[in-house]
DNA sequence: ACAAAAACTGAAATTTTATTACAAATAAGA
DNA sequence: TCTTATTTGTAATAAAATTTCAGTTTTTGT
């Protein structure tokens, strides 16, 4: 099990202020030790002021430096083990020992965001797509992928998604939005160039924008409406994104079922409809 | 459920004086509620003074209300457990539940893949991908997601892999494969009849076929030469295909791995390169 | 039954700890 | 380079926990 206090550090890790980042790391290094320290002893122990340590606390969302502590002593004992399993994978590893540490990293990238998941933003969200005229979903590269599963699964559901992975298609179509459409934006490192143009154009002619992303601080929030967060850690696997589309899709996973359990009715008919259009595609 | 706390309060019982009963009663029928409250709110709830809730506490060998507090808080950690959960999602699940039962559907997903995974052929898969000349990725539907992964995640480790989507282009591409090429179909059901096609087609023309699947008696499997399968179980959300999409993902993600690993250098500088190709386009 | 001692209790004072306000210092833009 | 915004720590304030102490109740021995 992954210490909740972990993962919601790791997730605003860039929102932090450098003095902020000692008291996070203090925390990471030093784990339940400071469930026996005043505000002073913590602060005196990073070497940053009191203010700093309660402004710390505070961007985490804890009402309160208790607060801050009960949580962490809450997850108290999973924050042993979480430490002693490490996912980066070496050259010397065996097979069996590579997918055993994809495996955990997998499984830590889904707890994590669920650890950092806001239900009310899927709530919202949701709510925008059940009233969407028009539904558009842009991603480059990994994140391509994701928009296909979406776009994919809100298709099964009988609502009017389309993914776009060209990015002058992107931008075109997000010029031709209207007030009521919606445009969701898929972009892992929230960076990508393409993606944030063609959700601002998109929200500059009336749409309302969402995006998926693991940076919460980063250029594609400042142009959505709606961030739905995922898990965000350095990758072992540097060549590939591979936890984070997992959790991409996760989160892809969680507007479905949402959407399947509000429009009960329109889903089963559609799901019904659209599986009847494919049975004699397959043997 | 408290329970460390309600035997240590059992057991100093009959040390505790009248209004100190009045605080431990308060704590059993109250339990974790007493974690947003202080000293004074906790007295006055139990119509008693500050200074017995003091007592109180001190009594049960706590050293501050605090470190009382702090107990309770790791007490309380709601052991979730796995096993008992079902994760069918119900029309009247809460958003909150249901996210609960996709994260727990798909890391079951996860594990269950982990179970039934064949370390051999995916050595044998690896070699394969190592030595071939070309390689291609067939899938149709989410499948064709899933195709797009692999290829982007072959690509950045600097392996010659294309997705193929459009089932016209699959079949004239797989006739002109030959020996010592490489066509991975990607198929959940197995009984694709594009992708059962293609790979048929490359297989005469001389390529080795790999399949995905989730299952392993299905059609795709008797045109393959080595078999990847993943986690198969009926999905409690009908209309999507949610756990075998994250459950193919792994076995992507189990692929890219061992390959980074086997091919160090090379993975390496292919990661390197492809890492520059992308930077300019980020903000 | 009745003192006297012992134990208990709560209001208020004190101490400790957490939080905020503000001004200095640093960094970022124009 | 100057201006503006952000970050940071110090000091003041607020809040919470703890202790003190005087008054009350209970117990015990006669």
């Amino acid at each position: 099990m992954i210490s909740k206090i972990i993962s919601i550090i790791e997730s605003r890790r860039d929102t932090l202020t450098s003095s902020e980042k000692k008291a996070a790391d203090f925390v990471l290094s030093n784990g339940s030790e400071i469930l026996n320290m005043t505000v002073s002893e913590f602060s005196n122990s990073c070497k940053v002021s009191e203010a700093t340590i309660i402004r710390f606390v505070k961007k985490l969302d804890f009402d309160s430096f208790q607060d801050f502590k009960l949580s962490i002593a809450s997850d108290n004992e999973s924050m042993k083990n979480y430490e002693d399993i490490d996912t980066t994978i070496n050259r010397e590893d065996t097979p069996q020992e590579i997918i055993k540490k994809v495996e955990l990293g997998i499984i830590r990238a889904i707890e994590s965001t669920t650890t950092i998941t806001d239900y009310s933003e899927y709530v919202k969200a949701i709510n925008y797509i059940r009233s969407a005229k028009r539904i558009e979903i842009y991603g480059v590269g990994s994140s391509g992928a994701v928009a296909k599963v979406l776009n994919y699964k809100l298709t099964r559901l009988g609502f009017p998604a389309f993914a776009i992975e060209d990015p002058h298609m992107q931008a075109i179509s997000a010029a031709t939005m209207k007030t009521g459409d919606l445009a969701i934006g898929i972009s892992q490192s929230g960076s990508t160039i393409d993606v944030v143009d063609s959700l601002t154009i998109a929200k500059k002619h009336g749409a309302t924008t969402i995006c998926i992303t693991d940076h919460v601080n980063s250029p594609v929030t400042k142009f959505s409406n709606i961030v739905l967060q995922t898990f965000s850690k350095e990758n072992p696997i540097k060549t590939s994104a591979g936890r984070s589309i997992v959790a991409q899709i996760y989160s892809v996973e969680i507007l479905a079922a949402i959407l399947n359990s509000v429009e009960y009715e329109k889903a089963e008919k559609a799901g019904k409809e659209t599986a009847k259009a494919v049975v004699n595609k397959l043997y």
